[in-house]
Formats: structure tokens, sequence, C-alpha cells
DNA sequence: ACTGAAAGCGATGCAGA
DNA sequence: TCTGCATCGCTTTCAGT
């Protein structure tokens, strides 16, 4: 992991798509090496996977929400299942564990309000372990799923 | 934006480098009109960009915490000049603005606790308008930025 | 570990239905 | 709007330094 890796890194995440070709140019290296290393940051790790980022609005997802979670019990099996259950659901775009309270953030999107509080009162109420909820919504996007600093 | 879109949207969110030739075949498509639907859901913004995932801990990042932020003003040119602040900040990964308290959550990277530490007491506690700090270490990543529902 | 070249494959544009 | 084809460019591998 030297400066080199370090740019193609950086320039992957501003866009996914660069060939080869035109990746090898930006970090002033020709097509072969730039070629390994660039399999091997995604051998070793470094690079997880490659994604489209989709405008929500295209597919009618107009709402997003964060939700607190306090837990009730604390005990390995229920944070396991509760876990299990968030990761079930598809509209949990993000879900973290935190130090503190509340114990878990959830990020979470639908086509509206009311499929929502649907949401909310079918199935994120009964998860596992749960005692309490707060849920705000999200009312613009200042800085969106932004690339890693360098 | 019929279901071939929506189709073509979800297989790039789980691979955004696949070939329009593969993307084709699982479109049940040939390549020409895959490839004219692709370009037409990049030109109207439906895909917004392409990026490569990249596991922070490669690139040494390995502390993140949630900030919740409460304003001390709330017009127009303070919430812009706070705003425009926290754009400016490379850790900041996501920034949003919710309904009620707090006003703002941001999600922020950096290398450990010590570089946290100097980001808040050098950058984040001297934003504009920004009245108090609520800061919660990310303990564990139980769902991390998963593509958009269909 | 990089350079440069060669071969295979995909992207892009076009003719025809 | 689709299919099928032709051209061009990129990816991938390999020999040489």
């Amino acid at each position: 992991m030297d400066d080199v890796d370090r740019k193609i890194l950086a320039e992957l995440q501003l866009d996914g798509r660069l060939t080869i070709t035109e990746l090898a140019e930006r970090v002033q290296l020709s097509v072969s090496p730039t070629h390994r290393r660039l399999r091997e940051l995604e051998r070793n790790g470094a690079i997880q996977s490659y994604r489209a980022v989709v405008n929500p609005e295209a597919l009618g997802l107009n709402f997003e929400a964060l939700v607190f979670v306090t837990m009730g019990e604390e005990d390995r099996a229920t944070l396991l299942a509760f876990e299990e259950a968030v990761a079930r659901i598809p509209n949990v775009r993000l879900a973290q564990r935190l130090f503190g309270d509340p114990d878990y953030l959830l990020r979470i999107v639908t086509t509206d309000l009311a499929a929502y509080a649907r949401l909310q009162d079918e199935t994120l109420s009964s998860l596992p372990g749960m005692q309490r909820l707060t849920s705000t919504m999200v009312m613009k996007q200042v800085v969106d799923d932004r690339p890693l600093p360098s």
C-alpha cells in the first residue's frame, strides 16, 4: 500500500468504471503494473466491491428516516437475533452498533411516510430485544455518502 | 422506468463493473437495447455515479463516530454557513439535516480516537451556528451501506 | 517491478426488421 | 424498439529488461 495504490483507490472512489488505460494515465504508470496493482487491491480486500450509486427518487424512494434503538436485553444471543433481523429488512441501508445510548442507529428508506409508518408498526417495533425506538425524518442530504478521505 | 430498467439498476448496485454483455444476459435482452437503456439511466440521473467501495481499514481509517448537532441559531444564512463548513471537512462521509432535535447528524471517519479528538476540538466545536455536539463511537457495522431496496 | 506488444473480448454505432 | 453485425478500443497475458 504505497502512494500509487492510494491514488488508485482515490480515483476509483470517484469513478468506479475508469478503464485501466485511463487509470494508468492518472497514476502515471503504464497499463500492466496498474492492472496488476488493481487486481491485488481487489484480491486483498482493499476494494470490497463496485457499485452504481442510484438516485433513490428514480425508484420512488422518497422518504428517509433515522431510527435510534435502545435495547432492553443486552445478552449476546439477543443482540445477534436483533442484528440478524435488522439485516433481513431490505429498507435498512445502514445499521450500526454504538457505544453508550442509543445502542443502535438505523438508516431507513421507504417510498413515503405511510410506508415507513407501516414498517415501524409491523416490523421495527417487534425486533427481538428492542426496548425503545426513537425515529427522526431526514429533511436534507447535506453530504451524501462521500468517498473516504485520503 | 420499467421492470427492465429496475433490474439494470439492481444488478449495477450489486456489481458496478458489470460488462454490458453480462448485463444484457441478466436482463434477458440483447446488447444494443441494454446499452441504450444504460446510457439513458446515466443521462437522466437515475445512475448518479459509479464507485469503488473501499475498506476504510486499508487506508488506516479505523475510527468512526456519529455526531449529533444542535444548532443555536436557525436562520437561513447560518444554516448555509454551517452546511458549507461541514461539506469542506473531508472526514465527514455523511451529513443530514433532520426534523426535530438534533438538527444534524454527521458520520465521521478518522484514523484513530486521537485524530477524532483533535478534529472535534479544532474544527467541529467551532462550526458556525452550532450550539451543542453529542458524539458516539461506532462499535460495529451491522448493515454496511446496502443497495436500495427494489 | 515495470515496459511494450499481441491476442482476445467487450463497447459502440449502424443497417434492417 | 428490438436483433445482428462490424469496427474500434480496452483488457489481459507474456516476453524482455
